[in-house]
DNA sequence: ATTTATAATTTTTCGTACATTATTCTGACG
DNA sequence: CGTCAGAATAATGTACGAAAAATTATAAAT
């Protein structure tokens, strides 16, 4: 099983003074630095951020709580699997919160907001996803704009949550060039019908959307597993 | 997924050795002895527990996780209010993931699946609101069923730690007479269309049932609300 | 000689105790 | 009545010890 290596120097190590222990394991749970099932020894990541077992403990904690860290008695943490189950899982959960979210801004979206979304997604054309990690990041960017000043705190958190696993394994994996169109297309129609107000288009356009963009991630997880499944069994 | 576990008979100091100061912290705010916003100070909760303040720091924080708990810098934790904006937000999440659920159910229960349905709807209608708390219990128990061996787990554990915060406020809070005929019929009518295997039928009465359920609390929280403003201020 | 079982050693988690630092409370003084 | 110093309280970080698990070393058996 090996990975009996120091895992690969914590993040940056330079500003971890800023950033609480808590976001520096959460973003390299997300990022994918710690890999899946990874042994998370306290010791081991006191030292590398250079402080003592106590709040490495309360922050693998705290991700215990938001189910990202599994634990076992006596064993301690590991960074939960994200497989293939899991993103569909996710990905499902986010298909039924997602559309009652957007709901909301189609009926209160304002001039200003309709522009910061076109804004944002020129510039998503403008990359055209030579850059991977930039597009999931302004695509993230794209889809919370719209949720975030939405009245209910606790389905925004729990779509942000299940986004950001999403877009942790969606950096990982390519995009297909047919998906690559059929995204840019959605989110012109998307814009396109929260300016004519037009509630159910907009809905059933996300629906499209968000569907199709769990299925290709999925396919691709698929892909990727049966190649190692070819090269190691 | 935080595996919370059926919620063990907390904090009665007796048998605290077998359930965790998770467990028990977790009950005592969901059940109310620690109202909202009382400040959980570790000191204080170590001592109840019988245990030093480590256990009962990662419990808080674990707890933070969940969104139960919440933190102020050097301030500490306090108990998450479950006011009336909160209730509102977790019981739509509710009503965007439960048809979801349900529908697999609907599609697969089988001859002894809904002969155990109706095996604790006889149960509930036996008690009729008798023992508010053993309603509660049963009800949850009534909807667990049908979403308990669901293949999206993440699906399910979001539904059941909302259900949770729901219950708990639900035992606090009068039921009132015209409201438990209709949960009796709608729970009649969920389990006729699960016989005919009928899924809009379902989703549609079920969506009836929770939104009137969630409406329901919601009111009585604004009655009480009002009353108690009329007698403070 | 290789493999399996067992014992010794090391590592790691988990609970306790203590130190430090920030906040809150209290009472004297302007 | 407000404000500010100092004491009390509580959160946050460090250090250590005991118990459990994992690992390695050693012995026995085929």
């Amino acid at each position: 099983m090996s990975t009996a290596g120091p895992i690969a120097l914590a993040s940056d190590a330079a500003d971890v003074s800023q950033t609480s222990i808590y976001d520096a394991i959460r973003h390299d749970i997300l990022s994918g630095r710690l890999e899946a099932n990874a042994r998370l020894k306290i010791s081991e990541l006191a030292k590398q951020h250079n402080t003592s077992t106590n709040p490495i403990r309360e922050a693998l904690q705290q991700l215990r709580g938001e189910g990202l860290v599994l634990f076992t008695p006596n064993q301690g943490a590991r960074v939960r699997p994200i497989d293939m189950e899991f993103v569909r899982d996710v990905a499902e959960v986010g298909y039924q919160l997602e559309p009652y979210l957007l709901k909301l801004f189609v009926e209160t979206a304002s001039a200003e907001d309709i522009a910061e979304l076109e804004r944002i997604q020129s510039e998503i054309e403008a990359i055209n996803f030579s850059n991977k990690a930039r597009h999931t990041e302004l695509n993230h960017q794209f889809h919370e704009y719209m949720y975030e000043r939405h009245y209910n705190r606790v389905a925004f958190g729990v779509w942000k949550q299940h986004r950001e696993i999403l877009g942790s394994i969606s950096t990982r994996v390519p995009i297909a060039i047919g998906r690559q169109e059929a995204i840019i297309q959605e989110h012109r129609e998307l814009i396109d019908s929260i300016k004519a107000q037009d509630v159910n288009l907009a809905v059933s356009t996300l629906n499209r959307h968000i569907q199709d963009a769990g299925r290709h991630v999925v396919d691709q997880l698929r892909i990727n597993q049966t190649r190692s499944r070819g090269r190691n069994g």
